[in-house]
DNA sequence: GATAGTTCCGGGAAAGGTG
DNA sequence: CACCTTTCCCGGAACTATC
């Protein structure tokens, strides 16, 4: 616990001044300044931010966040006026000079106006806790940085500065607090979020943990990139089901756009932030992450139930859908996620042709709106040319607990 | 032309100088007086609205709107800086006082702020206009006025005032000129619109030309509210149909929810604001004015040609349309608005029973969305019990020209 | 606890900016 | 012109005030 750091440092302060008479007053003064030093190092390394504010932050949207003085209760000084903590924006280059000067220097200009943008610092003599509550700051704007090249502005990082003047109760000292929050994505329009969801987690999950802001390599091992994917997913989509390796190998294939390597080759592969979120895919209109976001949606939107009953393969392409289901009795049927549709789910079936060859047909993909406007359980039944789920489930086993009505509800 | 009438003063000050020995110092000095207040009256009364803004004025939502000096050009003084026309929002209080004081009084205090309502007055050397153009005016918020009893906000009004003070050119006076504009309503959402549009519409059609802010009648002549609705539903269908007597017999049934009396009867009643748009119609969730709003709504957005062509009867109710049809072929049909639903159509028909004898069905109406997703000619043509349209057009005469897909375009 | 009034905000549409 | 970025604003949903 910090405070009983403070602790420690005031009796070894005691004990300092009790010998003082024996240190002689030229190393007696050293030993305070040394003191003093110290002690603000940690009452300034004990201002933190306690709630974050969103790491993707629309303008004109109200958020929250808060932050939090450990050291407040014990050694904030009583004042007439409460302290008040102001919240900025400070854009990337700001923050290095934050971080790079220890001295504290002043903004020049803003990037952008908060509103309500100033808060108490205040005790709760409850909870014993010394917090600054942000409760209805809202960014009115943002004055975007000149940007270099292809950058665009989903990949500018900021974030919020708070900072505070306090007088410690002690010895009345006056003391600048400020921190950081974690780097944010501002954007102006939904439309945005995907990319700047991007933004936000290649960082955090990238990033070095000493690192000059916000500084991130720019291109990491697939294989850490595959934990945090998985991570995402899991926690995006809320299932417990995670990604496995062949779904790895599969969004390898995609992100590389590489259909000859084995898993094995992609594991030792770097995978860069172009590859992740610049370049499109190949014949697509998107990227990567805008498709696995895609995927992501539609799952935790309309699918959730299916994912955790296992009866979506997902991440599987055309080639290997048809091979797997060739060889299987007509009407068998398999879920996977369109590779030309955003959030698309397509079924792939084997039916038998005229001259009685089994061949596999891929039906039209359905979208998040479609499966808003009925099931996917519905839907599955309606088709009468789907039987079996793929190896071998009647449908109404894998998907009967999923149908609703008897017929679409619209007019 | 207010510029001679100025030209004509001008003569006149200019004989009433020449003939100033004649007259005598005393004489002259009132004269002069009088041609002062003249002026005075002349010039204030120049400074108009040119263009109004929207009397259903919604917060947070940029409008536009000018006012013109029309003596400008003649007898601006020029200045260094050019003349701030402010654009301020005033209660119907305030309206009242600015009204009756002759005083340029100043407002105590404002009842919503607008943003950028400080424009230049400009001269236009081209038309010879002086205009101070509002282009992106925008009325942050407002404060509503107490109420008295059931006044609900939408039929609080309220307007801007206009005001400068302008140095005139002959004689150096400065004079302070203040315009009011037309009574607006404001809303906050959408939601309001409908009634809100009730207050101009009464307003606008029964308000006296020279009234105190912002009085109106509180009943009228059913007569003078039928050529109100009837002028309001050409504007806002856009059509050339307007509505006939039986309309209007229909209508006044329903708003003075009078079954028996005649058509004649009606003629010289009077009805009343409650009537129009406070009273919930018997048995029903919404007032007169909401239920005729919405077949506006529905005509204009969904239903023109259909009734341009006069397929739709409309204005009948569900006995009438009974009356009608019952001795018709089966699968004659009409249209009309129906009584329970806003902006709904049904669709009643005649149909044979099991026994043999005729009886009128009514189709569940269609909402304004329904027919967004499929079109008024689709659904008829997709209802095979529908042959002809009463009182005997085969319904792909009536209806041909409009249909349209094959079938519903939804996935 | 129903109704009236308002705020919040997602997302379509279109305008504005830039190569 | 196409694409990126932003503004504008409708209308559903949720919240608040008021009786």
């Amino acid at each position: 616990r910090c405070e009983n750091l403070v602790e420690v440092y005031f009796q070894l302060q005691q004990q300092v001044m009790g010998a003082s008479a024996e240190l002689g007053p030229e190393l007696l003064a050293r030993l305070l300044e040394r003191f003093n030093e110290v002690l603000c190092s940690l009452v300034k390394s004990s201002f933190l931010v306690e709630k974050q504010p969103p790491q993707v932050l629309k303008t004109q949207t109200k958020f929250q966040a808060s932050v939090r003085f450990l050291l407040g209760p014990r050694l904030l000084k009583a004042a007439a006026k409460p302290y008040m903590v102001r919240a900025e924006m400070v854009t990337e280059k700001q923050a290095r000079e934050l971080a790079l000067s220890t001295c504290s220097n002043t903004l020049s200009e803003s990037t952008g106006e908060i509103m309500h943008n100033v808060v108490a610092l205040e005790t709760n003599p409850t909870s014993g806790t010394c917090c600054a509550n942000f409760k209805n700051v809202l960014l009115k704007k943002i004055k975007r940085c000149e940007r270099k090249g292809s950058e665009s502005v989903t990949e500018e990082k900021c974030a919020v500065l708070f900072s505070t003047t306090v007088a410690l109760a002690p010895s009345n000292i006056s003391v600048y607090l400020q921190v950081l929050s974690l780097p944010i994505v501002v954007i102006v329009h939904g439309n945005q979020d995907n990319n700047a969801k991007a933004t936000v987690l290649w960082d955090n999950a990238f990033s070095e943990i000493d690192r000059v802001p916000f500084v991130v390599a720019e291109r990491v091992p697939w294989e850490k990139m595959c934990d945090t994917l998985n991570l995402k997913f899991m926690a995006e989509v809320q299932t417990s089901k995670g990604l496995l390796k062949e779904h790895y190998f599969f969004l390898a294939q995609k992100i590389f756009n590489d259909h000859s390597a084995s898993p094995e080759d992609f594991q030792s592969r770097n995978v860069s932030w172009a590859q992740f979120n610049k370049e499109i895919l190949p014949g697509r209109g998107f990227t990567f992450w805008q498709w696995f976001d895609g995927v992501m949606e539609v799952l935790k939107k309309h699918l959730k139930p299916h994912w955790n009953d296992g009866a979506i393969l997902g991440f599987v392409n055309k080639q290997q859908a048809h091979d797997l289901l060739i060889n299987k009795p007509d009407g068998t049927f398999l879920l996977r996620f369109s590779d030309s549709e955003i959030g698309g789910v397509t079924i792939a079936y084997v039916t038998r042709g005229k001259d009685g060859s089994s061949q596999v047909e891929n039906i039209q993909p359905f979208s998040a709106k479609d499966l808003s406007i009925r099931s996917l359980g519905d839907r599955i039944r309606d088709l009468g040319q789907l039987r079996n789920l793929y190896p071998n489930i009647p449908k109404d086993q894998a998907f009967g607990s999923h149908y609703n009505s008897e017929r679409g509800e619209l007019g």
